[in-house]
DNA sequence: TTGTAGGCGTTATCAG
DNA sequence: CTGATAACGCCTACAA
């Protein structure tokens, strides 16, 4: 392959004045401009970007590191972040960590030594040993949907508690006062936040909660069908339930058809996260839906910025609102509480 | 940052020993590899892979360009890339082209500048300019969910016409015989090895094509909705629909519902690809599922096999079958044709 | 068993 | 306006 030394003996030029033509980097006559120009092409010359990163210290790469891409929660992130990546010239490199803590540090110790200029990061639980070696070296790093509590780090997340809150207000409002929850891991804040707005919720309410009620399907599918069947076998089942992602809800969704009971008659639900097909497929639901694919563009507008003024004020946190989907999902109580008797079960 | 050199000073030893030690690749005396070990240590050393890639001219990074990440279908893809290559020591960078062929060349082109080792690609379309060049130069590439006919690359793909045949040989054995087609984009393999299977499942069944009944819902969600209520609104209704993706499913039945028909009552449906909540919604999907997982896998694997030894037998194609999976979207026609009659309903 | 030194392909400093 | 030349941080003959 053809180097700018190539360039520059073809076109008879110094390799300073290749690098500055291509670059448009200083004034070089019309000249030698054409002859430089026209040397790359015919040599099919294509500029070492590893080179060139080596020599300016920058990638134009960032790294992202998600538990999931199989989850198309994140799977919408991606596609913001990368979209606003690829129209500022970065290339983004993707990693699993599959809420592995450690499987999370090995990849930021990879991304850190393939030079990255920054990265975003999904964490999957505390800090570890390198997280906040990143920290204190004061690496351009972004949380997103959820944060290490107490590490000074930028963060893109949705306003959970408020939104679960709200979720959980609608149940209620239908006249549900047994509203079971699945939960999501607890080691990660989004789970705690939701977790915090169904407590709200309910206390606000005048509801005396009930733990017996919240349950962990471990943020996915398998797990929460089986949670799920636990809460249906209660003696006094719920009569809805408020579940904390969308994994979780297709599981969820399973327990109660394979118990052949019904969605929303005998267990109404209200859930994290919307779906593509939530509204075509029975049982539709009603859901909370989250701005992902901009919660990925704020993600990667805010680490950018990072990489371009390092080390400015005190870390932002930009928080979106949830927004509540209703669908069939979330019914009346058959038997309403009178509570809630004026309230229709559908507007 | 420390370098090799600030290692070599602070453990006495010179750059070469320090290389040397980090990556096994000679005998070093049991004293000096502890200085070294621990000279690296104490001052955080962290090898720059940026570097190391300019000396060794291998990046460990393979590309990855698809159409949308957004799409489940290659979101498991990506995952079974990732993983392979994870564990083989490589990190991905991943593309979004839209199905757009300048989009794609821009990334082929931007990769092939970091200079990645290699380069996973499902082709928008045909064979452009630098998709050639890389042919030429005998690039590391594999084709994945597709191919560009008459480029020599090896690919991996699913069985698609053989599968598509299978589908719509289970809705004419139904009672079928007015089946339509939604179909994707004309301009890539996969699309057209399914309208083959289309057709020759009819062909063998002694059915006439009505061209009238296939139409294009793009590969996307809004499009076949359109191109499904197209059909629906045909004097002569089909009473089956084979839908030849996800995304377009949703559509298809988005279209059945707002015209107040059943699935399967009033129309059967057969599709490809299939959903981890296809037998929990209703109706639930009769599908042809893909080994989403382990094509990506494969890719991969063929991938790395082939930057070890690059340029040896002519490419091969790895061609994985679909699985016909059976739910209720296809059921007998309610008035089913007298052939079918010994058929029942649902098994 | 260890060290010296050159070079990977660019950019950037400093002269001319 | 243009051209030598020295890095960037690492690996690897080649020497010792």
């Amino acid at each position: 392959v053809a180097t700018v030394k190539d360039v520059a003996r073809r076109a008879g030029v110094s390799t300073s004045t290749v690098s500055h033509v291509l670059n448009e980097t200083r004034w070089v006559s019309e000249d030698l401009r054409r002859r430089v120009r026209d040397a790359a092409d015919e040599l099919g010359f294509e500029p070492n970007a590893v080179a060139r990163s080596l020599k300016i210290k920058r990638s134009f790469t960032i790294g992202l590191v998600i538990s999931d891409i199989g989850n198309p929660f994140f799977t919408a992130l991606v596609r913001g972040i990368e979209d606003v990546a690829q129209g500022e010239g970065y290339t983004v490199i993707l990693g699993n960590s599959d809420e592995d803590v450690d499987k999370e540090a090995a990849y930021l110790r990879v991304l850190s030594a393939k030079r990255v200029d920054g990265l975003i990061l999904a964490p999957a639980g505390e800090a570890h040993e390198y997280l906040r070696r990143l920290v204190m070296a004061d690496f351009p790093l972004v949380f997103l949907d959820r944060v290490v509590p107490d590490l000074p780090i930028p963060a893109v997340l949705l306003e959970n508690r408020e939104a679960a809150r709200e979720a959980v207000d609608h149940l209620i409002g239908l006249g549900h006062r047994r509203i079971g929850m699945v939960s999501g891991r607890p080691q990660i804040t989004s789970t705690t936040d939701r977790l915090a707005g169904y407590r709200l919720a309910l206390a606000d309410a005048g509801i005396p909660i009930d733990e017996s009620l919240v349950v962990s399907g471990g943020s996915r599918t398998d797990e929460a069908r089986l949670a799920t069947a636990a809460l249906l076998d209660l003696a006094d089942r719920p009569s809805a339930l408020f579940v904390a992602n969308n994994l979780m809800t297709i599981g969820a969704v399973a327990a109660i058809q394979e118990r052949g009971l019904a969605v929303p008659d005998d267990v109404a639900i209200a859930s994290f996260d919307d779906f593509a097909w939530a509204d075509v497929f029975r049982p539709t639901l009603t859901c909370i839906a989250q701005p992902t694919y901009e919660l990925g563009r704020a993600a990667a507008d805010l680490l950018l910025r990072r990489i371009g003024a390092p080390a400015t004020e005190p870390p932002e946190h930009v928080v979106l609102p949830g927004r509540l989907v209703i669908r069939e999902s979330s019914g009346a109580m058959r038997r309403p509480a009178v509570v809630a008797a004026s309230r229709p079960a559908r507007p």
